[in-house]
DNA sequence: ATTAAATATCCGCAATACGGAAAACCAATA
DNA sequence: TATTGGTTTTCCGTATTGCGGATATTTAAT
């Protein structure tokens, strides 16, 4: 909303500036709810305004920027088809296991990868009941305080998370969540020691979640399952965990030698 | 899939030409299913290797692509999220015709899309009669049961179809209720007969709604009318529909006729 | 071990995109 | 309708930026 939030354009050495730049704008439009006109656009983003509008051009010629009739700029229906496709990809060995989780749990899953400091969701599958978690697919989180982002983490160096905590910081949405990284390194030793993350009402009140890392993946990846406190207890992770590591292992598989 | 798929990479005038560039190679790794290895892209798109490999560096880098261990490039999580954004950005352009919609018709009006496999709510507005639907922006519902729903699965070929509903089930939660493949193939031929979707007390009795995709949409989507069966009545359709289908057909207009 | 084919890095050249300046444009005021 | 202030858009000379031939390096194959 303000133009805190954009925090500028990253700037990598060896980067395409002109790419960087582009993504800098999407991620502006992104930001900003709706629609978003060029000069505040040009507030967030510090760059001169024909370079802006630029840019901007090639973006709607591409179909990923739409220009409405009142000149704001919005995101574009190419990048859906984009986002779908990348989604589909990253998730598509995950959805029928995440399938078989919800039908024989009758729970929520999730597959999540990291995308630079935090966790996003790739896909889910919903479980049927009425009251059921919905993570929407896209969402981003911080690793720490959700089951699959701690899943994750556990299989990093004590260095990389130190890393990617100190840059994400480390907020407590709840009571239980972890907010110091002492804490957090002995929350993962645990992880290790048992082979899979719970997050106990760490994120919101109420809501349990069992996860665990896929071995070996391509990229981060991990799934979960999750649900209301009173539903995902002991009995409930009994039944879960070994449910949880067969899929992992079978999607790790799959990963490896499908293509 | 093949070398013939990607037309090169279009070169308008006055558009910035990495940025070009670098969407012609999201869209090459889109098309080859899963990963491309660096040649295979070189293959498709014709540009010399330094320069794709300095672009894809830079696209890695933004987290829109990412690099497997095998040196294969896919999509990355960071267009996942771009792109469910810009999905959900896409319900506004219907927003000013479902207002239309609610005060011709004095019912509420929805626009929904297709999330995996399932209906996802992207706006709504509500009509001002006392009793009303409420269907919550952002909920999911299945596509089987929902007028919005079937109106999409209409434009689908039924080898999709079959895949969507098993793998998100077939719930009845009425006794009007599609419980079916077969019935939901005739239901859906029917539907393309006529050129919309009827939802009769399907998901919630004494509920009615009608619905009609939005032809020739970047991503599938539907909006629809919908209220009690006491007011939603033949006389009710004889009005609705033809506002419903001009309505699909200016939404359809303004998604692409924008530039 | 040797070869072949891929991927990654250098670096000088010039084409490319940059951005200041100014012109069209639009939307409020008077 | 004329005037003004704030947009958005077009121009165009400049030098920064990205380009790509040539080369080094890594990886896979024999």
């Amino acid at each position: 909303m303000s133009s805190k939030d954009t925090p500028a354009i990253r700037q990598t050495k060896g980067g395409v500036q002109s790419v960087e730049r582009a993504f800098g704008l999407l991620e502006c439009i992104a930001n900003s709810s709706g629609s978003a006109t060029l000069s505040h656009i040009a507030a967030d983003v510090s760059l001169p305004l024909p370079t802006i509008h630029r840019l901007l051009n090639t973006l709607v010629n591409l179909g990923v920027v739409r220009q409405l009739p009142d000149r704001g700029y919005a995101l574009g229906p190419g990048l859906v088809r984009l986002g779908n496709l990348a989604g589909s990809q990253l998730g598509q060995f995950a959805r029928p296991y995440l399938r078989d989780l919800v039908s024989e749990l009758g729970e929520s899953a999730n597959v999540a990868t990291m995308d630079g400091d935090m966790v996003v969701y790739v896909d889910q599958v919903a479980s049927q009941r009425q009251m059921r978690m919905f993570t929407e697919v896209g969402r981003r989180a911080h690793m720490h305080d959700t089951g699959v982002g701690k899943a994750m983490l556990a299989g990093l160096d004590a260095e990389q998370v130190r890393h990617i905590v100190t840059t994400a910081g480390m907020p407590t949405p709840t009571e239980f969540s972890i907010g110091s990284i002492s804490a957090l390194e002995a929350e993962l030793e645990r992880i290790r020691e048992r082979g899979y993350a719970i997050d106990e009402q760490e994120q919101e009140l109420g809501v349990r979640c069992f996860a665990m890392a896929i071995p070996d993946a391509p990229a981060p990846l991990a799934i979960s399952v999750s649900g209301p406190v009173s539903r995902v207890d002991q009995t409930f992770a009994d039944r879960a965990i070994p449910l949880l590591r067969s899929a992992a292992a079978q999607i790790s598989v799959d990963m490896r030698g499908g293509a």
